[in-house]
DNA sequence: GATTCCATCTTGTATATACAGATCTGCGAC
DNA sequence: GTCGCAGATCTGTATATACAAGATGGAATC
């Protein structure tokens, strides 16, 4: 048996998902409400406030409740570690590190993260493979402040994502994606051939400090990426 | 000035993100945070259900409430329509219709849309321009009991995307990203060389009913996708 | 020592009351 | 007709109370 405030969420979502209650329109107040269903207020005012947090209405103090609008779809890819990609997929992940430095950026790079031109970042080259397959290359550059034993870390082992991960000191971000050419030197290094198709992936992600890092994985072209489609979260 | 609730709320989330709670770890019952910020059980009970409708807390009845696991992190994709996506770039949007027609599918694709061998799909290929420049391949399936005048529907003055997206009869789907060459007939009506690489996006969406829709949208390679990035919603 | 059972703690639900604050409506003055 | 104001309506917040029901730990029992 349902408590009282599901059944009111679950009548009330249902009308608007079946479309009945369409976009715009107004619900009765909670004091209507509270008769239709027979209960008191507190319990109608509850379920509608779970409404709002869900998305399903909007509320106005002095006017009403609202069916909310109609929100966009989208598409979510989820953010995996390669090491648990490849391994889900039933292969071993190896890596080859062809940069682990602390460099100086060109100064747009620097000036993102929110550093002085003379203060180094970490910069990260590694070439992840299932197996002996090449799979995918990690450019990255890393605020050193945020991973202090960057340098003395074996990339073989553990993956910048999974450090990053543990920390998690960002908030949000932005991440592109394009279908491009690989260069001769990538093209070699990911075992194809000159000019072969490949998906590149761009992230870059921020805290309130500025950015944390940024990365640009580079896959042959014969991989994909999968993701789910959903109604937009509020927010 | 916060209402108590808001100030509940930012204390404890504040704790949460510095990390000073630590995922798993137990917070204080509503009693004990009832005194330690000088507000009624109901008050601490609202705060908290609100902290765990966002993510943050899992609660758990007879036990008390902890710190959600950190949630992994997505990137979301907006699905535009292509005619407000061109517009927002200052762009024209013209269509040319290449295919508008009722077909017999192949038994797979039929199948996937829940009908019978011998029921007919809407099949549409449509080219995108922005003013004279081609932008995407539409290329789509659909089941034609969900949108009736398909075969009437001008194509060049509406988009099937806006079209369905008034309709929105599905819940959720599945989107697949690669890079890919144009095959000849596809470079020609892009206006690209042969073998041009290309971003291909693959998307199937579903009702309770079955298939909806199943679209294959071919870009030039030129052209990428921009997404933000957040951490994962709850359910 | 292992098991059972109960007291206690915890969160979940429902209700009533009171007041605050935003919004809306209609009436009256001009 | 237009403007402004007063009152009614509606949601927001805070609190107190009561009971339900899951979880836990320790004591009593076997």
């Amino acid at each position: 048996m349902d408590s009282k405030r599901q059944q009111i969420i679950g009548s009330l979502s249902e009308r608007i998902n079946s479309g009945r209650l369409k976009p715009g329109e107004r619900l009765g107040s909670e004091s209507e409400l509270m008769a239709e269903f027979g209960v008191s207020r507190m319990t109608v005012h509850h379920a509608m406030r779970e409404l709002e947090a869900r998305g399903f209405l909007e509320r106005r103090k002095g006017s009403g409740s609202y069916v909310a609008p109609a929100r966009p779809y989208v598409a979510i890819y989820p953010h995996l570690d390669i090491r648990a990609e490849i391994e889900a997929a039933g292969g071993v992940h190896r890596a080859r590190v062809l940069v682990q430095a602390l460099e100086l950026a060109a100064p747009p790079l620097a000036q993102g993260f929110g550093l002085g031109a003379d203060a180094p970042l970490f910069h990260a080259v590694v070439l992840h493979l299932s197996g002996e397959v090449p799979v995918e290359i990690e450019d990255r550059w890393l605020n050193p402040a945020l991973l202090p034993e960057c340098m003395s870390v074996d990339l073989t082992r553990e993956t910048l994502f999974g450090l990053l991960m543990a920390r998690r000191p960002f908030r949000a971000g932005d991440e592109r994606i394009r279908a491009c050419t690989a260069s001769d030197e990538e093209a070699a290094v990911l075992g194809l051939e000159q000019g072969a198709v490949c998906l590149e992936i761009t992230r870059r992600t921020r805290s309130d400090e500025g950015v944390v890092t940024q990365v640009r994985l580079l896959r042959p072209g014969t991989s994909h990426l999968e993701g789910r489609i959903a109604p937009a979260a509020r927010d």
